[in-house]
DNA sequence: GAACACAAAATTGTATACAATTTAAGTTAC
DNA sequence: GTAACTTAAATTGTATACAATTTTGTGTTC
C-alpha cells in the first residue's frame, strides 16, 4: 500500500513491471489469496491497456501465483493443503543442496549482502510491517540460490518461495512465532565458513521448522472469510 | 510434419493447443533451435489472430523453450553449454528422488503404461522417426514424475525434459548410440518391484549417462550454421 | 417469500487497427 | 567494391473495437 503510487508513475508500465508489482504485493500480503484481479481495474491502476495487463496475469499464472479460469478471469491463487505440502517438500529437496553449493562459492560480498537482508528484515519487523519482513525473509532464500550459481534451480526456488508466501497467508499458525532470525544467522555463519555440510543441514532443519509451523490439516484453510465475515 | 493438418483443422485453436503443438514440434526436433517464430506466420498456420499466438509464445518462453527479445520477436531457444549443464544437474537432483517416490507408489496400471511407452519408442525408432522416439523417451520420465504424485516437482521435471530435447539437438554426440532401452527397462522393473533404492540409483546413473553423452565443451554448439552455410 | 425466467450490465476472449521499432534494400559517396 | 546514409518494407508492441460468456438485477409466478 505504501508505494502504490510508484507503480503508476511516469515511466509507462511494462508487462514485466506490472507482474513484479503484483508479485510483490502478493508476497507482502497486501493482496489476500482469492482476491479477484479484474482486467479493467488493473489497466486503470497501471495506466495501460488490458492487452499488457493480460500478459502480466498470464505470467503470474505460470508461476501459480494467480489462477486464471476461462471466462472467469484471474484471482490470486489460494493453494490447497496438498499443494502446500508439495511446495515445502520441493523446497526441502532443492534448497539444502543449493545451500551446500552456496557454501562452496560464497564470497565476502555475498555474506555482506545476506547480513544486510537479515538486518532489513529486522527493521521491517520493528516498523510493524510483517508483510515486508516476510518478503525479505524470502529474498534471503532467493539470494542463497543465486550465490549457488545454479540459475535454473534458483528459478524454481524463486517460484516456490513466492508460493510459500501464499501458503503462509493461508495456513500459518499464530502461536508459532516466526523466530527465524537465529536460523538465518546461523546459516550465514556456515556459508561464511564454507562449511558445506552444516549449511545443508541447517537449511534442511530450517525448512522442516517452517513446514511444521503450518496448520495443514484438511479443510482448515482460512479461505475467503465465510465464517469470519459472518461473525464480524 | 505428419500431423500438421491436425493443428489447423476444424476446432479453433486455443492458446494452449498452439503452445502444445509447438512444444511437441520442438520436442520432436521438427523445428530446430534458433528458428524464428514469426507471429504473422504462426497466426496464418493456426488460423487465429496474433493475439492468441502471442499468448502461446509467452507461455513457451516461460518454460525457456522459446526466446522472446523485445522488438525482436520469438525464436526457438538454443541453450548454452552452461545452461545445458544446469538443466542436467537439476534433473540429477530431482529425478532420482522422484523415481524413489514412484517406486513406492507405482500401481500395476502405471507399470503397464510405462511398458507401453517403451514399446512405442521402439516402434518409432524402427519407423526411422528418431524425433518421435526422443519425445516418447521424455514422456517416460514425465510419467514417472506423475506416478510419484508430486505435481509441483513433476512440473519442474516436465520443463527440464522439454529443455533437454533442445540440448540434445544441439550437443548430442553421434558416436554414442542412445541405447537407453536397457536403462528404461531396468527402471520399470525396479518400480514394479517397489525397490526404491534401486530405482533411485538406476535413475541417477541413467541421467549421468545422458549427461556425459553430450559434448559440452565450450564453443561447440552446432549453432546457426555459420560455417556450415559457408562450406555448402 | 422462494424459485424460476428473462433482460441488462459487466467481464473476458479475440480480432483488427494503428504506433513504434527493426530489418532490408537501394542509393550515394569515396 | 565497400561503407555510410536514407528510405521502404516488414515485424513487433499497444490500444481499441467487437463478439462471446458470465454475472447481476428485475419481474413474474406459484
Amino acid at each position: 500500500m505504501t508505494q502504490t503510487a510508484d507503480s503508476i508513475s511516469t515511466p509507462p508500465a511494462t508487462s514485466d513491471s506490472i507482474a513484479q508489482s503484483l508479485s510483490l504485493a502478493i508476497h507482502e500480503h497486501r493482496i489476500a489469496p482469492g482476491t479477484k484481479l479484474g482486467e479493467d481495474e488493473l489497466s486503470e491502476i497501471y495506466g495501460v491497456s488490458r492487452t499488457v495487463v493480460r500478459a502480466s496475469l498470464q505470467s503470474l499464472s505460470h508461476m501459480k501465483l494467480v489462477d486464471i479460469r476461462r471466462n472467469k478471469g484471474a484471482s490470486v491463487a489460494s493453494p490447497s493443503t496438498k499443494e502446500a505440502h508439495e511446495v515445502f517438500e520441493a523446497r526441502e529437496l532443492l534448497e539444502p543442496r543449493t545451500a551446500r553449493s552456496a557454501a562452496k562459492r560464497a564470497q565476502p560480498a555475498d555474506i555482506a549482502m545476506l547480513e544486510r537482508h537479515i538486518n532489513d528484515e529486522h527493521i521491517a519487523l520493528e516498523a510493524n510491517d510483517p508483510g515486508r519482513a516476510l518478503y525479505l525473509s524470502g529474498l534471503f532464500h532467493t539470494e542463497i540460490a543465486r550465490i549457488a550459481q545454479q540459475t535454473t534451480i534458483a528459478g524454481f526456488i524463486e517460484t516456490l518461495i513466492a508460493r510459500s508466501s501464499l501458503i503462509i497467508a493461508l495456513y500459518w499458525r499464530r502461536e508459532s512465532a516466526l523466530c527465524e532470525k537465529h536460523a538465518h544467522h546461523a546459516l550465514v555463519q556456515a556459508l561464511a565458513d564454507h562449511n558445506e555440510q552444516r549449511a545443508e543441514e541447517l537449511m534442511r532443519s530450517h525448512l522442516v521448522d517452517l513446514h511444521s509451523a503450518l496448520d495443514l490439516r484438511e479443510r482448515n484453510g482460512r479461505t475467503l472469510s465465510l465464517k469470519d465475515a459472518l461473525s464480524s
